[in-house]
DNA sequence: AGCACGCCGACT
DNA sequence: GTCGGCGTGCTC
């Protein structure tokens, strides 16, 4: 009697577009069922690898010859609960990802056999049996040299011993039947013990009438999807709501996810989330160990509440019991993942909350222009906090038209003067300018040569410090030449940064206290912490930085904030690149004016009369919004369309336009209107490691029909031709 | 992603 | 002839 063949669907770390259909075995090791999420391994043409079993079925559309068996269980336990697993696939689906690389990006090292030595399979090579026939072929010397390793070795010859030749030379050895290939696996590793969390003793947290409402409407329906867009302006205190929200659904025996963008720069929101829910608070981001992320891991995975604050990452932790997630500063670009699986933690965070029956609450004081969108058409509840929590008052803003103005490091006359004014009244004071080191670029005005990073074809920016050249986009740097290569003219430099503004200022303000905080500052010496410090206690009256500044800290002594360029991004020929200044300088001008003393924003422009600066003026983001969203929809961007980047990457710039031109060609007959293209152009980093980079804007009025386009161009084009790799981003955050 | 195969040029 | 490098294509 034969029992049914059973088929099971795996989706193998690979780059396959679709899981991959097996045959469960029936052999006694084989008893359990394969449920979702089992990790198994599996043969793959000749080799074997590691996948997750995704589904099962009775049939499968391969005929059956042609399927193999499912090699071996790996774990007792699925790697992932069900409902995630199911998360993952369906948002593998949507950005078009292959679904086994989804899920190998999601797993924790432990889980990965690629980065856990623990998980390898040993390839042992020995002589076969061999008859006495010494085979008279001939051999090269490192064959010979091979075979007599292998022999002389009683326990047969490691694979890890040789290198990639090696390896090739051994290969084909065993095709002539002169050397045998085993495998040889290796234990699991076994999963470290789950740290026992103990329970914090919150404390009651002080709200205004506002912050209540808002806690009250959210808390009312915490066993339903409700997704709400918490608006409240810079200082309304939107963090004492998510902590009053995380502590209800904690004491309801439910678990806590919180999304924030970059959490080494928000430290004082995680110590406050560690000192209101003591062990039961869990940081989990890219830069901490692989150990501690492996215990948040098993923590979460484990039965208890806790709440999680976490990157985008953290949207895949295995929770069991998920009651509620926040995504604070919802805008923040940094949700969206830029390469690899290029998903939206944003996004897919409200397609997890609808999927669990759970609330999420979106937050920013500068909501993206798609989440007011939702908000207006009635998928979103829209909850607003006007009010400035304590004494703080909205600050007074105001233009310095610097067209034709003697500017020095930056610096119009008239801003040096209102900063006097502001440092004689003991206020403190924010500079913004959203470039970092000395001088933009390093240029010859004789021949026009201009210092640039070749495998980026991205100028150099100056370091005065370091004396060096630095490439912002690879972090190579150069020492700087004398004079130009090219025509050996004297060099000039153009253009300041926070470096250059910092000097600049010593000089003009002598002995007021300056600081500055952008990137170089943070990383090469530390001192995040010590920076903030020194604004708190008064010692710096003066910091200069990048859009760092904006970040949630809370200067309660700023009364002047200063933007020395608010242009950029007025004029770009990306979509986006209005909303995310405004969002940059609301959120900036934001730090001003947070104590007793009222604030001032300066802005400089040479674009006085622009209607978007003017809408922002008095920290209207809405109006501001308001209008850009009009433009969007007239213009047919987002959110009004769906947007897709079809990427092309190659080291030969011809080869990568010709494919993408190409694609075009054969898929503009088909469009019928449904799906519009656009290019080819330069992409976002048209150049990186001396691959160039062209990509095919896809736009199409709905979510199904650019879906539609894109796997139309998937199915017919292979991933990698030509020595030209494609690559789809489905929602991109920026064009250029 | 990995791995094999095929084609090429270099070397013995 | 063998050996290695790189480009191309496939994996249930």
């Amino acid at each position: 009697m034969s029992s049914p063949i059973r088929i099971v669907e795996i989706a193998v770390f690979c780059p396959n577009v679709e899981p991959l259909d097996y045959i469960w075995p029936d052999d006694p090791g084989f008893r359990q069922a394969p449920i979702h999420g089992l990790r198994v391994r599996v043969p793959l043409g000749s080799r074997s690898a590691i996948g997750l079993v995704v589904g099962w079925k009775a049939k499968s559309l391969l005929p059956v010859q042609k399927l193999k068996a499912v090699l071996e269980i790996l774990d007792s336990t699925p790697a992932l609960p069900e409902t995630l697993c199911a998360f993952v696939l369906w948002s593998s689906r949507y950005y078009q990802y292959p679904p086994g690389l989804a899920f190998q990006s999601i797993l924790t090292p432990a889980l990965d056999p690629k980065r856990s030595r623990k998980m390898r399979v040993r390839t042992v090579w020995s002589l076969p049996e061999s008859k006495g026939d010494p085979r008279p072929k001939r051999l090269g010397a490192s064959s010979c040299a091979l075979l007599m390793e292998a022999g002389s070795n009683p326990g047969g010859l490691d694979e890890r011993a040789l290198d990639p030749a090696g390896r090739r030379i051994a290969r084909r050895l065993e095709r002539r039947g002169l050397l045998l290939r085993r495998e040889l696996l290796a234990d699991p590793a076994p999963t470290p013990a789950a740290p026992d969390p103990g329970h914090g003793s919150p404390d009651r947290i002080s709200l205004n009438a506002e912050q209540q409402s808002a806690v009250h409407a959210i808390v009312e329906t915490t066993r339903d999807f409700q997704c709400t867009l918490l608006d409240g302006v810079t200082g309304s205190g939107k963090t004492a709501v998510y902590l009053e929200i995380a502590r209800t659904i904690l004491d309801a025996g439910r678990s806590v996810l919180l999304l924030l963008p970059e959490i080494a720069l928000t430290p004082q929101l995680t110590a406050r989330m560690q000192e209101t829910f003591g062990n039961r608070a869990l940081v989990y981001h890219s830069e901490r160990s692989r150990y501690e992320r492996q215990a948040v891991w098993n923590a979460v995975q484990s039965d208890g509440v806790h709440c999680v604050i976490g990157t985008r990452s953290a949207l895949f932790l295995p929770f069991v019991t998920l009651g509620l997630i926040v995504v604070d500063e919802e805008h923040d670009a940094s949700f969206k993942q830029q390469d690899g699986f290029r998903y939206s933690a944003r996004d897919l965070a409200v397609y997890r909350a609808r999927e669990l029956h759970i609330p999420i609450i979106l937050g920013s004081a500068t909501p993206s222009l798609e989440s007011l969108a939702n908000a207006k058409a009635g998928r979103y509840r829209h909850l607003k906090l006007t009010a400035r929590a304590g004494a703080g008052r909205t600050p007074r803003w105001s233009l310095v038209d610097i067209r034709g103005q003697r500017l020095t490091g930056g610096c119009a006359d008239e801003t040096l003067a209102v900063m006097a004014r502001h440092l004689e009244r003991q206020g403190q004071i924010l500079v913004y300018l959203n470039r970092r080191g000395y001088a933009r670029s390093l240029l010859c005005p004789d021949c026009g040569w201009i210092a640039t990073c070749e495998p980026c074809a991205s100028p150099f920016t100056l370091h005065q410090r370091e004396r060096r050249l630095l490439c912002h986009r690879c972090g190579q740097g150069r020492s700087i030449p004398d004079s130009c290569p090219d025509c050996g003219g004297a060099l000039i430099q153009r253009g300041s940064g926070t470096e250059r503004l910092e000097t600049t200022l010593a000089e003009r303000f002598p002995g007021v206290g300056l600081a500055r905080l952008d990137r170089d500052v943070i990383f090469r010496r530390g001192k995040l912490a010590s920076v903030l410090e020194g604004v708190r206690t008064g010692a710096t009256q003066m910091l200069i930085g990048t859009q760092m500044l904006a970040k949630g800290h809370d200067f309660h002594g700023v009364t002047l904030v200063v933007v020395i360029d608010a242009d950029q991004g007025l004029y770009s020929a990306d979509f986006r690149a209005a909303e995310h200044l405004g969002q940059q300088l609301i959120q900036v001008a934001g730090r001003a004016g947070r104590g007793e003393r009222p604030g001032e924003v300066l802005l400089q422009t040479r674009h006085p009369e622009n209607p978007l600066l003017h809408d922002l003026f008095g920290g209207s983001y809405a109006t501001f919004a308001t209008r850009l969203l009009e433009e969007r929809r007239q213009a047919g961007w987002p959110p009004y369309a769906k947007l897709a980047l079809l990427i092309a990457e190659s080291a030969d710039a011809d080869a990568a336009w010709t494919v993408l031109k190409t694609i075009k060609r054969d898929l503009e007959p088909a469009l019928d209107n449904r799906l519009e293209i656009f290019g080819p152009a330069p992409a976002l980093h048209p150049k990186q490691a001396g691959r160039w980079r062209l990509q095919l804007l896809l736009r199409a009025p709905t979510r199904a029909d650019l879906q539609a386009g894109c796997s139309c161009i998937l199915k017919q084009h292979k991933p990698r031709t030509k020595r030209v790799r494609l690559s789809l981003d489905i929602d991109p955050y920026s064009l250029n």
